[in-house]
DNA sequence: AATCAGGCCAACCGCTCTGAG
DNA sequence: CCTCAGAGCGGTTGGCCTGAT
């Protein structure tokens, strides 16, 4: 544990001149005076807590030190491996919300995961996505390989609840849909309640090693893809694509074994574009941008399609 | 032993949201 | 409505720690 720093983290005196407040990093005593405050007198306006503890703190630090710090249920130490797993999935739901991520985990806080994510997961992440790009999947169906040097993805070959959920930031790639997947991708959820866009996911239909990510993007109908930037998402959006993913992984492994045969997707293709003809999707271009993106996706509730979580198989504790 | 670089993490900053007046 | 203050959130920073050289 890092020294208290009398002097703040800036380096600069510890009172601030002009406000008479401090910052930087709290000491022992410091801490002990907000333990006892709000343990006397549990939560209240921060600002008084600050002042009526005796702190030259702003409500704010107070704040923030009894959520990430001091509060009593905080559960200390590294990560388990069930919550790295549990925050990479639900990252791929939620995106950067850290604070609805932590909610999830009790006695984590977002600034912990957070940081967890940034200096640990988004690590890991890399190194699996550039050893996957650097050695390809071995499917022997050559409809199954991404094109065009594919330069992300996540794959949890641990757990198949996980697959196609995630794909690395920094990845815009044409990926190859197969037509099998698209054949036994049940589009129904997202056209009936997306009547201008079209959300989608790959998939590599290996039976017992079915590969994923998700994105939002063009689709044409040689079975291809066209995967924008995440970073240029909606976070929102990357949520509900997310679930929309797992749905649709569901879909794929429920209806997996019932596909015997390939030539079942040149009917499916039609089957679909007449789905999209049917629900006016747009296919040139993307789908949403500004106002026509939140419209559109703010029509889902996004605690409802958080109970997917609850199926997580990997939480041994009840989702909030 | 000294130096350096990279990782980690606590805490700040700035913004948005919300509710009270 | 408008304004303001407080709360909350995500992004960022800066300093300590640690391992490599």
């Amino acid at each position: 544990m890092r020294k208290p720093d009398s002097f703040g983290r800036s380096g600069c005196a510890a009172i601030n001149a002009a406000s008479k407040l401090r910052k930087g990093l709290w000491s022992p005593e410091e801490d002990e005076k907000l333990m006892n405050y709000m343990v006397r007198n549990g939560q209240g306006c921060w600002s008084d807590v600050a002042r009526n503890a005796g702190l030259q703190r702003c409500g704010k630090s107070c704040r923030l030190r009894w959520i990430n710090y001091l509060r009593p249920d905080l559960k200390r130490g590294a990560f388990s491996a069930q919550e790295e797993e549990l925050i990479i999935h639900l990252h791929s739901l939620l995106g950067n919300r850290w604070s609805q991520i932590a909610a999830r985990l009790p006695g984590r806080t977002d600034n912990e995961i957070k940081n967890f994510w940034n200096s640990t997961i988004k690590k890991r992440l890399k190194n699996i996505s550039s050893s996957s790009s650097r050695s390809p999947n071995t499917s022997d169906s050559s409809m199954d390989q991404p094109r065009d040097g594919v330069n992300g993805g996540f794959i949890s070959n641990q757990e198949p609840s996980m697959m196609g959920v995630y794909m690395h930031p920094s990845s815009s790639s044409t990926w190859q849909l197969p037509n099998m997947a698209l054949n036994a991708m049940n589009l129904d959820p997202i056209l009936d309640q997306q009547p201008t866009g079209i959300v989608g996911s790959y998939f590599d239909v290996q039976p017992c090693n079915a590969q994923g990510g998700m994105f939002g993007g063009n689709i044409d109908f040689e079975g291809h893809f066209m995967v924008p930037p995440l970073e240029n998402m909606n976070t929102e959006l990357c949520g509900k694509m997310g679930n929309f993913v797992e749905r649709s992984n569901a879909n794929v492994m429920n209806n997996m074994n019932s596909i015997t045969n390939y030539n079942q997707c040149n009917n499916n293709k039609d089957n679909i574009n007449n789905k999209l003809v049917e629900n006016n999707v747009k296919i040139e271009g993307l789908c949403w941008e500004g106002d026509e993106l939140r419209t559109a996706m703010g029509e889902w509730d996004l605690e409802e399609l958080m109970k997917d979580v609850s199926s997580f198989p990997f939480l041994d504790f009840q989702v909030q």
